[in-house]
DNA sequence: ATAACGTATCAAAAAATATTGATGTATCAA
DNA sequence: TTGATACATCAATATTTTTTGATACGTTAT
């Protein structure tokens, strides 16, 4: 069984799908930054952080390199870069034809 | 009460991270469609696909029109473009600084 | 006017996702 | 080697989203 790019672009929107996930996302877009930072500045307890950061980088969108007992997250701008493209198509293709009359 | 940029990108995210609602913008990517013909070739029930419809539509990923009885849907290529450009932004600041190591 | 069609909406049930609190694991410091 | 710290995972619950079937609504044909 092979993941289509449906599979992957929509994993990867429903990750963006959630508040907080965008919030996680935007700090990451500053710098990378470990759990516990995370957790202070987004105000949220540990074990509902982790499930959302799995849930990120599940959907490629994160990475993550661990340091000693520090767990460091950062964005995986690849991955934004395949959602991006996936959504450009849709312009990419000018006037989009009427429907024919229905009957 | 108004709507951040948040809160819109995260409701086309979420519009867009279901399989079924991918393949009606994949479908209305050719041509508009009435309800009827999206039933057909999607093989879904009409109660479901309205549902989707109108998800899409309120995520303002579409747009629609009635003539006589049918309703037409077709892509409203503005709002992908919002989206797209948000994760534009990610790639745009190039390079992400490394956490400063912790404690 | 009545009937049939295309679509939307609604309420109930089902399924998926998120939250919480507790526990587990690895690492470091003392 | 003990205790504390940083994080992950798990099971139970709560919440949200989706599906289904029934019904309602507007439009057209008869």
């Amino acid at each position: 069984m092979q993941a289509t790019t449906q599979d992957r672009v929509g994993t990867g929107f429903k990750s963006l799908a959630d508040p907080l996930r965008l919030q996680i996302i935007e700090l990451l877009r500053a710098q990378e930054l470990c759990v516990c930072e995370l957790c202070e500045q987004l105000d949220v307890n540990q074990s509902k952080l982790s499930f959302h950061l799995k849930n990120l980088k599940e959907a490629d969108l994160l990475r993550s390199r661990q340091q000693g007992r520090w767990m460091y997250y950062s964005l995986n701008l690849a991955q934004f870069v395949v959602l991006e493209q996936y959504l450009a198509e849709f312009r990419r293709l000018g006037e989009i034809p009427s429907a024919r009359d229905c009957k």
